[in-house]
DNA sequence: CCAACTTTCTCCACACTCAGGACAAAGATG
DNA sequence: CATCTTTGTCCTGAGTGTGGAGAAAGTTGG
């Protein structure tokens, strides 16, 4: 199949691309009411999409009382390349043109194997994907990674916890690999753009998305368009310090956040609590290496394991502490809590509201729901699909 | 002579006038390579702009070696009017088309004493400067006050400092009394534009401005434009917990930043030192009714004074533990700090630089200007003033 | 089965926008 | 004084977009 080629030639084909996306196929009369455009111009301009081949027209809707309309829908042949690398585990998912997922493949692997490795990895899914008979080949991919990018250009910059990233041409090279458009950013912000376009914060213009996995970081939507800062780091809490004189962390201070709670503090504590006898819970729960997970703290809270629930309640006044500065200074409409720990549910989420709702000011929380992501690992890709899309779908 | 009627028909007018606020007068040819219009058509708008009287032509400017060109000029009538509500006194100024300031007053006046009474103080001074020829009349005005606004409505919400303003149409009512239209924004906000137009702040799209007064505030910008959150409380830093369980503050809870450190805070340890005997130069600096201010203890510090040093550098790394989270959140190109502590000056500047370069990550201090406000109280009116003039100079 | 009404879609005439070139005005230069 | 440069105006032609007329295709009720 002959890969998407054109891209809209102005503002109106772009919105129309985008209406078809989010709404799905529709008729030209109803995309006139939902474009401000005589229904003369907005035939010419879905004409001239036809010609492109980014959209079809394929057969007739039921009557709504008169004449019968053409559905107008999307290409049905595209397909997007979504990629969410974690610190510890690699996702990968096609999904149509309207960004739902046809396929999702997870594989444990650890960030600092580096980006060779990394992309032959992503490579591998994306040809199973390829050969399951998902797609003929990808229109456009969206890739996320655990740092900070210089967005413009898809490069990683000073990534903490990806040594052997840094300034490595990540959509220079999988652009070439995959021989389609390709655009890079932060998986934090690809998880809020994932809940934006379908899952809990739909239709909200400014929140915030707290993804807590292997380290804590924060996208932040500002009127609908994520917002990444000067140098691209924007949403790094992480290192908020918590605790003038804290545990040390890997960055080289102390009391960071994310020395005090994160999947990865949460298990070593966890660790520790098993191995000195105060939880028996969480003893049995340790694997052949001596390991436990966030996963384990959660079975053992609902359990019924105090030390489990202490565990979680005080990872939740930490985050609820910085997430409430965060409420003051930002006044969002909505905070999204996800990543790895939101199997810790709302133990977790009880806590972190306790001390938003008591530290904020009233103005700022009065209507503030702060709630789980409910998309889990889909958040990420589908949030991949949609930066490649928004891309595609823009004038050329 | 009348006033300001019209507003720009289209994007092209608009953009052309604060071409002419920014600028300054020019030549036709010269807009039309800064308007990416053809000279046709820009020459028609600026006829139909010279038509509504919005602009003059003046005169002809020195030739560049050919023609001598026409001056385009935004109305020398125009008269905007700024007013800058502090908790403690009011600004108020007029400044021309250009936003330069022609009159400026000051009058020290408590916000509590509630808007009625304020509201007459700022008419009062208005005539004032009316009176000595510096304005006919205003075209708009822009006001700030010192704590959130609904900003569509121009209506302050559940001010903490200020009991008696909840809900008072400021708008509203100084549209009637002034005969003009008004706009009505956080004083944090309107210093943040302030700095932006004419300050240190000028070219640079994404920063904060962290104003310190007798409270804590701070102006957000973002893409050049003032972001005021969902319900217009974004950048009330000062209710951010800084001591687990610190001072108590006058928002209800404990260890407030403002409570340990603002223009008030450091006026009451002053006061507390130079009492019981621990600084003999902030002694002999109480007034009669044995209260200091910021003022004192800058020359105190000044004058070498090692408890005012202290008090200074205790509160610099107070309010920089907070700013290296922003940092980390926000990751600005700048950060300004003003207010009436500016008078601290490079002590306090240090103690702030040192707090953030240390905490935050090198990614987002790397190439991050620390600096104080350059413009002072004018700030403050010269951001009302942009406020209002970003107003009218957009399309009805 | 037919008349009346709806909804969808196409076609066409007209107005408006805007670019770009020709040209006039006004000055500099040698 | 001839030539060049810069500025500003006028005009034509291409393209954009609106709104109305009307055809196409259906529903509804008698």
């Amino acid at each position: 199949m002959r890969r998407m080629t054109a891209r809209p030639a102005n503002t109106h084909q772009a919105r129309l691309l985008r209406l078809l996306r989010d709404g799905g196929p529709n008729s030209r009369a109803q995309l006139g009411d939902q474009v401000d455009l005589s229904r003369s111009k907005l035939a010419v301009e879905v004409d001239r999409l036809l010609e492109t081949g980014l959209v079809v027209a394929d057969g007739l809707a039921a009557s709504r009382g008169g004449r019968r309309s053409h559905n107008i829908r999307l290409a049905p042949g595209l397909r997007f390349l979504g990629v969410d690398i974690g610190a510890t585990s690699i996702d990968v998912a096609v999904t149509n043109a309207e960004l739902e997922v046809l396929g999702h493949l997870n594989h444990p692997m650890d960030v600092r194997e580096g980006p060779v490795a990394v992309f032959e990895q992503v490579l591998t899914m994306a040809a199973k994907l390829r050969a399951s008979g998902l797609a003929e080949g990808f229109d456009g991919a969206g890739i996320g990674v655990p740092g900070p990018v210089r967005f413009p250009e898809g490069v990683p910059v000073a990534p903490p916890i990806m040594p052997g990233w840094d300034g490595f041409p990540v959509r220079e090279a999988l652009s070439q690999e995959l021989g389609c458009p390709v655009m890079v950013d932060n998986d934090v912000n690809l998880m809020a753009l994932g809940e934006q376009h379908a899952g809990v914060a739909r239709s909200v213009g400014d929140f915030l998305c707290v993804k807590i996995g292997t380290g804590i970081g924060c996208g932040i939507v500002v009127g609908g368009e994520v917002y990444r800062g000067t140098t691209g780091s924007a949403g790094d809490i992480g290192h908020i310090q918590v605790e003038p004189d804290g545990r040390a962390c890997a960055c080289g201070n102390r009391g960071c956040l994310e020395a005090h709670f994160s999947g990865a503090a949460l298990a070593r504590d966890a660790e520790d609590a098993a191995r000195t006898g105060r939880s028996a819970e969480l003893a049995a729960r340790l694997d052949g290496a001596g390991k436990l997970s966030a996963i384990d703290v959660a079975a053992a809270a609902a359990a019924g394991d105090p030390t489990a629930l202490d565990l979680i309640r005080e990872g939740g006044n930490r985050v609820g502490q910085v997430i409430a500065g965060l409420v003051s200074f930002f006044n969002p409409g909505l905070v999204v809590i996800g990543g790895g720990v939101t199997g810790l549910g709302h133990n977790l989420l009880a806590s972190v509201r306790t001390q938003v709702y008591r530290q904020s000011l009233p103005l700022a929380t009065g209507n503030l729901p702060i709630v789980l992501g409910e998309l889990g690992p889909v958040a990420g890709v589908t949030g991949a699909a949609r930066l490649i899309s928004d891309h595609l779908f823009s004038p050329a």
